[in-house]
DNA sequence: AGTGGTAAAGTGGTCAGACCATACTACCAG
DNA sequence: CTGGTAGTATGGTCTGACCACTTTACCACT
């Protein structure tokens, strides 16, 4: 970087950089997380080790995250570091979040929207999936496996599977979009938070599910994967219904 | 961050709002901008000036500059000083629309997730459709074709078209969700206009897809309309990378 | 094994002072 | 009045330091 005067050779020619450095720093972070790179809620570098990599001071990434974080792009927290936002947050959250209160048919509804975007994912995760993003969707199965011979429900590990699979379609918007739905699933959830729990036999019936959509994904079989997901799917919605008219 | 299971507590003795020096520097300095104080044109006391004035560190008023600079309020020239920015004609963008602008692989991604959103609100409507949504939607088919017989081509009315379908899905989360979407398509489109405007070959080819997908749901046949509307889309979508591979 | 406390490391927030790059201003020579 | 020039003001970047908060690991206690 040290680039001293050279004022001979510099009078002439000169380059016209309008482009600040912390702009610089922005997009190339801009640009990491559009390709998906880094996706939402991950965690950013550090801004000394962001510095370091890109040969730039830190009060230059600190201007640039200033710049994202006005964006909503990225947001940081003081002395717990620097997450990338869900860009579609905003546009679809807010407008939906007030029809979800009490109001169990509309639960129902985004149930069913969540069902065709996730069986989409399935296939296209079978068709663009990458070998580790594979790998990670395997770790979840065996892990839900585990919890089950156990007795035990992570709900975390489910929504994980689920976010991954949306991850290997290696659609960026697809990725933040699904993620929106999924913060007003949980927030009905929230309210409706019985529908959790659900019977023994249907954890069993539920695993297998998700043991058939990942065969598909494994084999890049797009059309086996959809269809298993579709019937994992349409199975919740059932059961949501079942639920839904007893009470 | 970090939603753990606080569950009954949740919502209480929360909110301890630390507020950050920068922030509190360029909330100061918007309010003197909305008091009229400095108005548009106007220039601000220097970077220099302002930190001592303020009492805080020159580092803190540039944060608090570029926080301003990114929502438009203000902007800065290398050696010539801080000027206010007209805040009305600045159309605020959400994070969304800053990763469409500059990036056609995300438009692409968007015009997918279109797709076969579509294609699932196509099944749905021939599904689920009242009559008097029925006519709107050959409502506005044939003004389409009169539209096309007259050798003029109207987007709202396409717009309109879609709109209607999805309507007729009489899922509520739905409509909401694809009246995003199509927030930012709109958006996409009003940058890249350029592929608005299609040979009029290919206009007849849609206004074909068009007809199949009204039939579909005009016979309450979701598979067919389905298939119209993927067809339909498909071909979208391969104009759109035929397009932009072009340039 | 679980709980709670504590120390250390990691990370963002702020500060100070320096230097560079560009724009502005006033002055001067023609 | 014109064009050049030097000096000054100002934004842009860098360095290094310190503070405040969070996270983590470890340990003592139960």
């Amino acid at each position: 970087m040290s680039q001293k005067k050279t004022e001979s050779l510099d009078g002439l020619f000169r380059t016209i950089r309008l482009e600040r450095v912390s702009e610089k720093v922005a997009n190339q972070l801009r640009e990491v997380i559009s390709q998906g790179i880094l996706t939402v809620g991950d965690r950013l570098p550090s801004e000394r080790d962001l510095a370091e990599q890109m040969g730039v001071s830190r009060a230059s990434v600190r201007e640039a995250l200033q710049i994202l974080a006005a964006q909503g792009i990225v947001e940081s927290f003081h002395g717990g570091g620097s997450i990338v936002r869900n860009i579609t947050d905003e546009e679809i959250r807010s407008p939906i979040q007030i029809f979800l209160e009490n109001d169990r048919q509309r639960v129902l509804e985004l149930t069913e929207v969540r069902a065709f975007m996730e069986a989409w994912a399935a296939r296209e995760a079978a068709r663009n999936r990458t070998d580790s993003q594979l790998e990670r969707i395997q770790g979840y199965l065996e892990e839900m496996e585990r919890d089950f011979a156990a007795g035990e429900i992570r709900f975390e590990v489910d929504f994980k599977f689920h976010t991954e699979i949306a991850a290997a379609t290696r659609n960026t918007i697809f990725v933040h979009l699904i993620d929106s739905i999924y913060g007003l699933i949980s927030y009905s959830v929230k309210i409706h938070r019985e529908l959790v729990f659900a019977a023994r036999e249907d954890q069993e019936t539920i695993l297998s599910h998700h043991r058939a959509v990942f065969d598909g994904i494994r084999d890049r079989d797009p059309s086996a994967a959809e269809a298993a997901m579709t019937r994992h799917l349409l199975f919740v919605v059932d059961r949501f219904k079942k639920w839904s008219s007893e009470e």
